[in-house]
DNA sequence: TCTCTGCCTAGACAGTCATCTAAACAACCG
DNA sequence: CGGTTGTTTAGATGACTGTCTAGGCAGAGA
């Protein structure tokens, strides 16, 4: 098992991506998205599905955009925004490995 | 499989947990914990692998109980944290779901 | 009891963040 | 071309955060 102590630049990277998902607006933001049938949603289904003002739904979009979480296109007068899918898988991996290593014991 | 939306407070909870997680610093505090051999370390030995006075590595093991993520006892004169694996489970999994409907395609 | 060491709390300070309003940009449609 | 709608950018503001220094509490040992 692989559960060596991370490096300095390694948690810089990691933390990037968590600190973006620190925020239940954006967390849920993230979830809309992943539960969407056919993968993609609409910015201004996204804006009807909170009580906040657009350019701030806009500003979470562009922080989790920016953590490499999601993705975006404009098509036409719409902008569609996707999940990333490897990179939620490299920060779940993470915490399931440090779960596994905790739970079933010493390492060494 | 699981993918609805996220509740407003659902995302608040798992939130708490992603931003404590959302700090270079308590990332690698929570690595050196993880990959301890005995599942427990001293706050002697976390502190010195940083440069940080000890007062901060103090705030940032705080943050990480408080989410839940880490607990601690005193034995003695010196203080044991060690991980709390269903907690790095559950969001592990949020992670690993939302990842997988989105590479998979529709969920309908 | 006195002192020493390990750890935490309190308070201060600079930097970052979430949110808003106002304004700009982009695409469609008459 | 002008107007309407969807989305983003810019700037302001109040709140929160990471870090420090100073000081306090807890346990061990002389």
């Amino acid at each position: 098992m692989v559960t060596e102590a991370l490096t300095e630049d390694a948690a810089a990277g990691l933390a990037r991506g968590f600190k973006a998902l620190g925020d239940p607006v954006r967390l849920r933001l993230l979830s809309l998205i992943a539960a969407r049938a056919g993968g993609e949603v609409c910015v201004c289904e996204l804006t009807d599905a909170f009580t906040l003002t657009g350019p701030t739904i806009s500003h979470h979009l562009k922080v989790l955009r920016e953590a490499g979480l999601i993705d975006c296109q404009r098509r036409g007068t719409w902008v569609y925004y996707w999940i990333v899918p490897a990179r939620l898988a490299v920060l779940s991996q993470l915490l399931d490995v440090s779960a596994a290593a905790a739970s079933t014991g010493p390492t060494r």
